[in-house]
DNA sequence: TCTGGGGTCCTAGGACCC
DNA sequence: TCTGGGGTCCTAGGACCC
């Protein structure tokens, strides 16, 4: 047996799993088999959380169960679904839509603004029992992470039992279980020789499933999918290798190296190639600090009043100047965001020539790039902020002559980052931070 | 139909240096 | 008196992901 699935609809485990037509199981192919005669010892597996912040809303809320929710913000807002519950996605709402179309179509929704503090906190609850499944795992974002599984793994749990070619399914079981139990959430799982493969795996039997590609079956389960269902490959690429008749695996895997060469060009086709084969990384990469932080806001209505859009970024500076010092990195550049009533967007940053993580300073270098950039007589859709070129030292190179102003703003900081660090970070605020009427 | 907010990574061009 | 080529740093923009 090459391909596992399994899936909470009791299908058992050398079934089709929620989200895989009739029909498929066709790398079911036992003349494979010999490809077990040697179990792996060592897999990848993906967890994915399925659709986890409208999962943890039905979770907080029973009156929410089996109801259609969208989290994205009030249904006549300007924004995007950021999360749909899979009674939303039946109605034909996905992510990221315009949440007045998801309005349109799915007027009985429950539109939420979503709570990230909250979702933090259950991602965090949901890794600490991933984290008892492997000792090494790499969270790829707030509901996703990968897994080093070996069979050691396996046995640490079923010290007596033996290890059959099934046991990394056998391990996604009792993970999925554990976190549904634990915490009350659904995940499914991904397993395969790589990352990419597990990934695919993963999304390939959502909600509530387990897929496993056994070594071996990589292109066979590739096969029949779309070639954008790699991660990486999004509207861009999949167009442009569309326009060379390459929309699927199968197309792939069925054109030569010369052909492949000759229409995309040496890097492409090798790339191309490797996919098509189902080969990927298989190493997972330790937590790693950010390499930039930023804020941003969309004004509800585009906005001509350049004091309201100057206050905002304060704002916005603010905050990240805030989740710098909180992470205990400085920033050496400072950027600024801008996008116009058009859709427009620019972008403009400068290099501080130091690092500074005291918010009057990086402020002062925002606004000057803001004023340098605004546009005459235009209408501001969004104003936001990035801070990059992180590092936890400070390093400034020059400038004694402004110390003491900075060390009057640093023990502001210090004091507010205090009070917030006591009571969240809504509780205090500077006065040029308070938000303008117009966008509350 | 109207298009969020948080990120990462890549490319390309210009400045600057040797 | 005209000028190569490589390397690096910086900035702008865009593709892509969740």
């Amino acid at each position: 047996m090459i391909l596992a699935m399994t899936s909470s609809e009791g299908h058992g485990r050398h079934g089709c799993g929620t989200g895989f037509p009739a029909g498929q199981d066709r790398f079911e192919n036992r003349s494979h088999m010999n490809c077990h005669l040697s179990v792996a010892t060592r897999v990848v597996a993906h967890v994915d959380l399925d659709a986890f912040f409208t999962s943890v809303e039905q979770l907080l809320n029973p009156k929410l169960a089996g109801k259609p929710v969208v989290v994205g913000g009030a249904a006549n807002q300007r924004g995007v679904v950021s999360s749909a519950s899979y009674e939303a996605r039946a109605r034909g709402v996905f992510v990221p839509m315009p949440l007045t179309r998801a309005y349109r179509i799915c007027p009985e929704a429950h539109f939420l603004p979503g709570n990230h503090e909250l979702y933090r906190d259950y991602s965090r609850r949901v890794f600490d029992v991933i984290a008892e499944f492997s000792p090494q795992i790499e969270r790829a974002s707030i509901d996703e992470g990968y897994l080093d599984w070996t069979v050691e793994q396996w046995r640490a749990l079923h010290p007596h039992q033996p290890a059959g070619a099934h046991w990394p399914v056998a391990l996604a079981e009792a993970l999925r279980d554990a976190v549904m139990t634990r915490v009350g959430l659904s995940v499914s799982v991904g397993i395969g020789a790589n990352r990419l493969i597990a990934k695919i795996a993963s999304k390939h039997c959502k909600p509530r499933g387990i897929c496993h590609v056994a070594t071996g079956a990589e292109r066979a389960f590739l096969r029949p999918l779309r070639l954008s269902a790699v991660p990486g490959i999004g509207k861009r690429s999949a167009e442009l290798l569309a326009a060379h008749g390459l929309t699927h695996f199968a197309d792939a895997q069925d054109t030569s190296d010369v052909v492949l060469t000759e229409r995309l060009g040496e890097e492409w086709a090798t790339r191309l190639r490797r996919l098509a084969d189902g080969q990927g990384r298989t190493e997972l990469t330790p937590h790693e600090p950010p390499k930039s932080i930023s804020n941003e806001q969309t004004f509800a209505r585009d906005c001509r009043d350049m004091t309201t859009v100057r206050n905002t970024l304060y704002r916005l500076v603010e905050k990240a100047a805030w989740r710098l010092r909180r992470a205990g990195l400085k920033s050496g550049t400072v950027g600024v965001k801008l996008r116009t009533a058009d859709f427009r967007t620019r972008t403009h940053a400068t290099s501080l020539g130091y690092r500074s993580d005291c918010h009057t300073e990086l402020y002062a270098a925002a606004a000057k790039l803001l004023n340098e950039m605004t546009p005459a007589q235009r209408a501001i859709r969004l104003i936001g902020v990035q801070l990059t070129d992180l590092d936890p030292s400070g390093a400034r190179q020059l400038l004694l002559f402004d110390q003491p102003q900075r060390d009057t703003a640093k023990r502001v900081d210090a004091a507010i980052d205090s009070v917030r660090r006591r009571f969240g970070y809504p509780t205090i605020t500077t006065a040029a931070g308070l938000q303008p009427a117009s966008v509350r």
